[in-house]
Order: structure tokens, then C-alpha cells, then sequence
DNA sequence: CCAAAAGTGTTCTCCATACACCCATGC
DNA sequence: GCATGGGTGTATGGAGAACACTTTTGG
């Protein structure tokens, strides 16, 4: 390793998959924007863009998340880096993606600084995207998946208070099963990481459920005492 | 998203963390250089340097691991970027870590082209690193560790042909705890995953054990059949 | 023949699964 | 009072954990 500036330098992009779940609609949702530049003007794409000087790389995907959505303080997680030389029609551009997750609910799809417009896609029906964006989407679904079962950020994608049934069907959708609601309540309240609630439901035309919040602290304790969470 | 030479430019390095296993001392190992030139000359660090222009990651990994070291044709696979503005002296250096797993016999400590000496060191007795490396190796182990249990990347740190001893204290060792060898060789044959070959240890003191190979093929169809190695 | 590691079965416990009915509420 | 989803218990099978002795080989 020597002085870096005997070296090309490569352009430095983060680029953020944003996870939504519909629970009305039972689909997990991704958010797209339309691009207004080239290149790729009008495709859709996942949010980013460059990275600033003296600005970590986890600043710079929160900034973006929040600077083209609107979206903040929400889970964001690094995901992988994308580096093919072909990858971006303007030269280099190497991409660092996140993936965030969020209850659409509390975020409607919000317009943007370099974009025509924000919607949020089922992830089985998304558009032609920009870059190698597709193939950033396939790594994100997949992490998702594979962590959704031996971590606890599911609850990132629900919103504070809510269900056991909203829970279970959190896991139905993402991973694409249908889980027996006796058994998965069991194995949930095993667990102990849900306080429950002195409030029910509002607002449903039948028996209204209890509303449970997911508790830090324990889920804290219980992995420093080498527990696991494992779901399925 | 506007065009990127609007933007200051990060110097971009990858970094293999590099693991072997040491039956004999009972150890995992991490291949570690000195540095040859500054910053940090003097001090020990993790393989790495700076990725070229139309060069992909995994190739600029591949390369650095094999400059440096003299090792190629092992598993490498990407763990994690990271751009912390201050962990370069030099200026902004975002570095792409790598992770490689390698029998230590069949590749000695090599020196290299930009470093005084490589040497083995134990993961647990590690001198001081250069730049941010040790937190690089943290995060190498951790994703090391959780991989092992539940992806079959244990083997990539044996000699082609084992038995299942080796393997188990492989697992023993790498995450620190203590395996009934019984219910270790039940589980490991349930998977049907190894190859019983028709050779056995050769030169110790006493009966000789039966080799076994990874069975790549009957792994990629358990895979597919949507079964998965899990242990522990 | 002795040291040192290889190799082998059984029991028990616990967790995952399968499965069906009553309960509470809004309309 | 009825439709709709909320909430509950039990029986069974299978996998993981605990556990000790015999076999083989080299020296």
C-alpha cells in the first residue's frame, strides 16, 4: 500500500433499499424514485447518491434516505458493496448500499430533491431499474429474509404498538409461509421480548386485538446471556 | 444523483482479513504484515491496497491477497466497507474488507511485495494494528463465527481430505466451545455431505482415522431441495 | 502390553408441529 | 344474533443432549 493519490480515484455512492410492509395489501413494499438526470432519466431507482468528503458512510446513507424521501431516524444497515467497473455509464462509481426499514403507514411516499416522484412498488412487481439496481434489490431481499429469522428487526417494519396476528403476518409475507398462529404466539411470548400492552385495537369491525411493543431492554439482556433469537 | 465529478473522490483500498486454522496449536490464526512504508510503517496490518480503475472488488481483493501473500485460489468473500473519514491519516480512504479462509500448511507466511514480513498470529494474540484493522478483524471473526454454524464454509479451512476429528475441532475451536464427538459425527453424517474415501491417516502414533472429503455436488442439491446445513 | 486416539448406541428430554373450538366485539 | 377475526391447549414425533466403553494401531 502506498500514497493513494498515484491512484485513480472511483466516484463513492451509497444507495438505500427501503423496506416497507402493507399489511393491507399483504405485500412487502420497496420504495422507488424516478430519476429526473441521466443517466437513466425517468427509470425508476433505488435511492442514493454520492458521498461527501469528511462524511461517514452511514451519515451519508441517512442523509440520502432522508434528503430524497423524507425518511429518518428509522433501522438502516449497510448491505454490500458494488463495485463493477461497468456498473455506472459515467465511469467509475463504486456503491455502498444500505437497506433501511420502515412502516410505510408513517411514511407515505414523498417527492425529492432529484426525482420526479416516490412510490412505493410490491417487491415482486418492481419496474425496470436503473444501474445494477435490480441486483441490489435481489441482495437486499435476500439478507432480509435470511436476518428477519435469527434477528429481531422485524418489528422495525411494523409501527410501535401492534399485534401478535400483525406480527405473524410480517413474517408470512417476507418469507413467503403460512405459520400456525397457536404455535407462533407460543414460540413469540417464549421469547419474552414483547410487553404487553394496556391498550387494544381501534377501529376493526370485530373482536379488537391486544397491542404489544417490542422491548429493547430484555431482547439487550438476552443476548448477552447467549440466547438467541431464532424464529422458524 | 448528479454527475459525479461534482463530487471530491475517496482513495478506494480493499483489505483481506485473512483466517487459517492451526490444529496443532489448537488455534485459528489470522495472516497478518508488517508495513514496510508509512503511514503506520513498522506496524502490523491486514493485506491489502488500493483497488485499480476498471478492476472489480473480488479482483482487487484476489490480487492484493495474491501480491501479498502468494495466496490464490481460496475462498474470498466480501464483509464489509468501511469509510470512516479519520481512519486514514492520509486523507479519505474508504477501504472494501475481505475475508479469506485458508489451510495455514498448505500456504506458509510469504513475504511480499510492499511489506517486511507476513506471519500467522493467533486471532486472540494480535499486536497493535494499523488504521482502523482491528476493528476490521472484529467484524471479520464475528461474521466468521455466525457464518460457520449455519453455511458450510468450515471445510475451506481444512486440507481437502480430513477426518472427522479435524473437523470437529475446527469447530471447537473457532467458536470456543467443547463438541460431543458422538453426537458431532451423527450430525455431520445426517447432512450427507462428506465423502468417505478409501484412505486413512497416514504417520500418527496411533490407530489411524478415516479421511473424508466435502461433497460439493450432494451440498448444492440439498440447497436447492431447500434443506440447510445447520450445526449447533 | 501400553498409550492414545478412533469409533460406536441408547435413553431421555424438550421443542416443533399438527390440529379445532370458544370468545369478544362491531354492526 | 351474526360475522369476523382474537385467542387458547394438548397430543405426538423427532431431534438434540447426555453419557462410557471397545477397537485399533504404533511404539
Amino acid at each position: 500500500m502506498t500514497f493513494s493519490y498515484e491512484y485513480e480515484r472511483p466516484g463513492l455512492t451509497v444507495d438505500c433499499v427501503i423496506f416497507g410492509l402493507d399489511l393491507e395489501s399483504a405485500s412487502l413494499k420497496v420504495l422507488l424514485i424516478e430519476r429526473d438526470l441521466e443517466p437513466f432519466a425517468g427509470m425508476w431507482a433505488i435511492p442514493g447518491g454520492f458521498v461527501r468528503i469528511e462524511e461517514s458512510l452511514y451519515a451519508a446513507a441517512a442523509r440520502e434516505l432522508k434528503e430524497e424521501t423524507g425518511i429518518e431516524g428509522v433501522f438502516l444497515e449497510q448491505l454490500y458493496s458494488f463495485g463493477d467497473p461497468k456498473r455506472d455509464p459515467r465511469g467509475w462509481v463504486v456503491s455502498v448500499a444500505y437497506y433501511a426499514l420502515v412502516s410505510p403507514e408513517q411514511h407515505p411516499a414523498q417527492a425529492a430533491t432529484d426525482a420526479r416522484e416516490a412510490r412505493w412498488f410490491p417487491v415482486n412487481q418492481v419496474p425496470r431499474l436503473a444501474f445494477d439496481h435490480a441486483e441490489i434489490l435481489a441482495v437486499a431481499l435476500e439478507r432480509l429474509r435470511g436476518k428477519l429469522t435469527y434477528a429481531p428487526i422485524g418489528f422495525e417494519l411494523l409501527p410501535q404498538k401492534f399485534t401478535i396476528k400483525q406480527l405473524q403476518r410480517l413474517y408470512e409475507i417476507v418469507l413467503g409461509t403460512k405459520l400456525d398462529n397457536r404455535n407462533f404466539r407460543k414460540k413469540i411470548f417464549a421469547m419474552g421480548v414483547l410487553r404487553e400492552l394496556d391498550e387494544i385495537q381501534k377501529g376493526v369491525p370485530h373482536r379488537a386485538a391486544r397491542l404489544y411493543k417490542f422491548d429493547q431492554k430484555k431482547y439487550r439482556q438476552l443476548i448477552k446471556q447467549g440466547l438467541n433469537f431464532q424464529l422458524q
